[in-house]
DNA sequence: ATCTTAAAATGAACATTGTTCAGTACTTTT
DNA sequence: AAAAGTACTGAACAATGTTCATTTTAAGAT
């Protein structure tokens, strides 16, 4: 009588198909676009049905955030086979850089977003954002034994580098370059990245 | 017959009580928190009269956003007697974040909040930025003149600094430094700002 | 096969939102 | 006092997130 099982498995697969929609939806119009009656249009179920599996539409969202945040990850795992630890460093801010245009909508919850949307400290989202976290500060202390970078606070000098990175990041994503002519705005971030490299770089 | 002037009066006079009740509204509450209708019940008349001021909900927080620039420019004046550029610098930096954690909400229209509302090229807002902007270049132009900062390209040298200080600023702002403890938090920014001054100085 | 009970899905409704427009009220000009 | 013009508004529209009584569907018991 595996009934209860089998339902438990249609709940799980219900979930996934919402969640599924929902992120179809949410990579092509962003979070505040996408309402509920549109997953539920995609799924072609009703609107009420949605809130039987999730509690509210930040719910849903929870596991986009997460979602984001394993891509994230995953982008960046290429980095870790190079042996030198400055050179791994200058090559995460490079995938930070290009893992922001290239998922603008998935940058924008992970750090841009309000964020009532996660408030569960708990979430795969935080869980994996903490892991993002200690991967750079490794990495720090790594460059620091090896003298490439200053002696510092690890957690400081890795926030440094992370609020620099976001700072140029989404001054871009929300259209804060309009100061500069085509001209300049143009390979403006990767020259400005070489020097944050340069100034970093101790010596 | 200066009938036509004082409706002219009227009109603006109109338009200040609408931007007035607006711009209170927002620095309690918030852009998106602030209805049209709220607005309208602030100062006793139908929602529908404000159409007949302003085109739309974003025409009206045109004005806010050349506001918090106003604002923060205003803010930044007492830095310039300060002789020494990078000292002036340091200064405009520390007020920077001052000023982020003093006015959050004039911070999210100025650099977070998504840009639709702000299309205008040349509203008050950008102008207003723009000077910010130069000013900030200007200082730079002299520290390096003076040998404080290493020889670089002033507009990406300008970015990048600035780069840095919206990142720190906004993600504390959207909450993302809850990977960090209590104690950690502590200071965090602070101390960052002081790690990044010394990666700057040349020497 | 029929009846009962439990679960799943929904239509309709509520309170919001920005925005529009036909009509009313008031003011100025003739 | 009548006509013209301007200022204002109530009601409506199409959305939004969310709730709930009701209906449909499925499962278990007789």
């Amino acid at each position: 009588m595996g009934v209860k099982e089998r339902k438990e498995r249609d709940r799980v697969d219900m979930k996934e198909l919402i969640l599924n929609s929902a992120h179809q939806l949410f990579l092509s119009k962003g979070f505040e676009e996408v309402s509920i009656r549109n997953i539920a249009e995609a799924i072609e179920y009703s609107p009420a049905t949605i809130y039987l599996y999730f509690k509210d539409k930040n719910e849903i969202f929870y596991a986009l955030h997460g979602e984001a945040f394993k891509k994230f990850n995953l982008y960046m795992e290429s980095v870790f086979t190079i042996k030198d630890p400055f050179k791994r460093l200058v090559a995460m801010g490079e995938k930070y850089i290009e893992f922001t245009f290239a998922y603008p909508k998935y940058y924008n919850i992970m750090f841009i977003a309000e964020a009532p949307m996660l408030c569960e400290e708990s979430s795969e989202g935080w869980i994996e954002g903490g892991r993002a976290l200690e991967a750079l500060e490794s990495i720090v202390t790594e460059c620091i034994k090896e003298g490439q970078l200053k002696k510092q606070p690890v957690k400081v000098l890795a926030f440094t580098i992370w609020s620099y990175m976001h700072g140029m990041c989404s001054l871009e994503l929300r259209d804060r370059m309009k100061h500069y002519t085509e001209e300049e705005r143009e390979g403006m971030i990767e020259k400005s990245f070489k020097i944050f490299i340069q100034l970093l770089k101790n010596q």
